[in-house]
DNA sequence: TGTTCCCCATGCGCCTGTTGATCGTCGAGG
DNA sequence: CCTCGACGATCAACAGGCGCATGGGGAACA
């Protein structure tokens, strides 16, 4: 885990550094907001902590910049409680979380903790599956073919997400049938043949091979 | 929020469902350690409030019993200072906290949401969230769209608040019943289109999407 | 007693699941 | 190589379900 300390204050920028450093974090420190635009820009941290009042350039401009770069990586802003600057508008520029000046040490290391495992959670806890051009986000509920959303109804979705799950292998219309549809569920295998038609027609034809006399099989990427 | 609480002396554990309702979570009131454990096995409660000293099973074992069971609900036991229990004992069987009676209810609030933001929830320890034009301030119980608050109802937000825990991911009718509603509710799920329907009319229509057969989805911003 | 909030019921409109018919395709066997 | 039968694909049409809006009744405050 790779830590960056953007503030100016000497004396607290390396009493944080030598404490995360001894929590086990790789720390970078830097003084300067232009500085540390250019460090966070070039390398990939895990997390910012980021003060407002800086010399070169100041925290929400960091902030907004990275954030207009498209780099999301989660910044804990520093703001000093005399009012000058606001909270609100530390998030307002794409902020993750606050710290109003004086805080204290175990406080600190908890929000960046907590940061870092909402981060972690945002990706991992999310089982997205990728095949190929196809991604598929199952917590969302979500299918992107290369970059565009398709809309899928909830039956496609669970058809598709069968598929998924067993990418590769070949999966019979009757266990599609018992996944998806309910027990009691008496009606015909065509069933399955009209929401794979569906599907081909808005993922591609190319995706979902017939195996004749045995299922389907989803291609997995090559 | 869904908090359990279990405690036998009628009196106080009214009177603390009756404030933490006025706080916004939805609270379920049990007065035995074996009915507390059932309740704690078979609903997903975001937080647990135990007596120590309970008729049916002593709350010492309902701790470790539900751990035991791989259940990690965050725990607040509630102890009396009168020295035959121990404070520790009821750590060491894996409570979160405990509170010596007698306390204030300023504190058990202060303990509970401690609890609740230290969990996360998924969601770290930030207490605001900001999504695009949205700022929910969960601490606070306040919701900016814009710069502009919007007053929501206890209701209104405890949905809000679900949704934005899980934001970005679909969120089913069921689980937000189970989540805002304590157990003895069981109306229709028609009562969470209601809600959504207000917070749309309050947040804007775009925010909060339906997923047809699935639930709903907050939209992050992006 | 008035107001706010919560829950329930109803009706409506649109989307979606399902069906059955028809058309296309594959492969075995003559 | 051709033919035929079986399997699979696709389409259109219908009915029911799902989600939304709305208003009323009732409870809980002040």
């Amino acid at each position: 885990m790779r830590l960056l300390i953007v503030e100016d204050e000497k004396r607290l920028a390396l009493s944080l550094a030598k404490g995360l450093t001894a929590e086990g974090y790789a720390v970078d420190v830097v003084h300067d907001g232009l500085e540390g635009l250019h460090r966070a820009s070039e390398s990939p941290y895990d997390l910012l902590v980021l003060d407002i009042m800086l010399p070169g350039m100041n925290g929400y401009r960091v902030c907004s910049t990275l954030r207009a770069a498209g780099n999301d990586v989660p910044i804990l802003m520093l703001t000093a409680k005399d009012g000058e600057y606001d909270e609100a508008e530390g998030l307002d520029t794409g902020a993750d979380d606050y710290l109003t000046k004086p805080f204290s040490y175990v406080v600190l290391v908890a929000r960046i903790k907590a940061l870092l495992r909402r981060r972690g959670q945002g990706a991992g806890a999310s089982p997205v599956h990728v095949l190929g051009e196809l991604r598929v986000d199952t917590a969302a509920r979500r299918v992107f073919l290369r970059d565009d959303e398709v809309a899928l109804t909830a039956k496609e979705f669970a058809v598709l997400e069968q598929f998924v799950l067993r990418a590769g292998q070949v999966v019979s219309k009757g266990e599609i049938l018992d996944h998806v549809w309910d027990f009691a569920y008496d009606g015909d295998l065509n069933i399955v043949e009209v929401y794979v038609s569906a599907l081909r027609r808005k993922l591609g034809a190319t995706l979902i091979r017939t195996v004749r006399g045995a299922g389907y099989r989803l291609e997995t990427a090559r």
